[in-house]
DNA sequence: GTACACTCTGGAGTCAGCTCTAGAGTCAAG
DNA sequence: CTTGACTCTAGAGCTGACTCCAGAGTGTAC
């Protein structure tokens, strides 16, 4: 039950990231290799790649890799407590987000038929307005 | 009715963002400044202010400047078809960022109620597990 | 024992999206 | 007609997050 060590080129094909971008995270201390084989080569425990794989999903979702690095804590028992209240924070700056993500929607959706009705009515020679120029009733 | 020209600084304060951003968003082609005074300073309509309120916005969902530039489109005929097209592709990325929203925040929250779990039951002591190896089952 | 894939380090390069700088010109007010 | 706030251009610099490179060492398979 003593689980494997990975070397850096399994971690990065696993999580599908370059060996580069694995150092890249170690040195900005997102993750860390838990030992080096006496010959230097980097080893890392398999929950490494889940770990790469989180980072990845929050940097989609637009946070920068010092706020992902709070967010991943040390586990030490004063850090307990900080990464309790960030994690509050993110969460509601995620729920902002979404928000966000749903009027932008709605700002698309409005131009999309706005779009349609022109290619509708003109056809061939529709003449597509321009972004702002539809709320303000303009040709 | 003719509506007032405005200057860099105008535009700038009007949609919260630096001078510098706008003239680079118009080298960009986002947006164009209409005329220029004698002197040769910009002048822009009043709806630019708006244009640019709607790139930051894209912007925040994690859109590029490209993209929003073709989204904002010119109004010619050909182009109609093709901005309609991207708008109905944006607005399904869109809806998978918002869906990648909300598993995020699950992830999250798991988290926050396995930290508040061990907050209440060792206090002061409490050993915050490293985020992922709660769903491991490790200490 | 050598071939070959893999890994090491340190540092330079890249890309997007600004941001800053210098040096010069513009414009409205007094 | 001068002052002071504003604007111009071209180009350099910055930040975050990689990405690439050279030159050297490691590890295992035949």
């Amino acid at each position: 039950m003593v689980e494997p060590a990975l070397q850096i080129g399994e971690v990065s094909m696993r999580a599908d990231v370059s060996v580069d971008t694995v150092r890249y995270y170690e040195k900005r201390k997102l993750i860390h290799s838990v030992s080096r084989t006496s010959g230097g080569f980097r080893l890392f425990k398999s929950h490494t790649v889940e770990q790469i794989r989180f980072i990845k999903q929050a940097q989609e979702l637009g946070f920068s890799l010092d706020e992902i690095r709070d967010l991943l804590g040390s586990g030490s028992a004063e850090e307990c407590q900080k990464v309790r209240d960030l994690l509050g924070q993110k969460i509601s700056e995620v729920n902002e987000q979404i928000r966000k993500m749903k009027a932008f929607k709605k700002t698309l959706s409005h131009h999309l038929t706005a779009c349609d009705n022109e290619l509708e009515q003109n056809g061939q020679n529709a003449n597509c307005p321009a972004f702002f120029e539809i709320k303000r009733g303009n040709k």
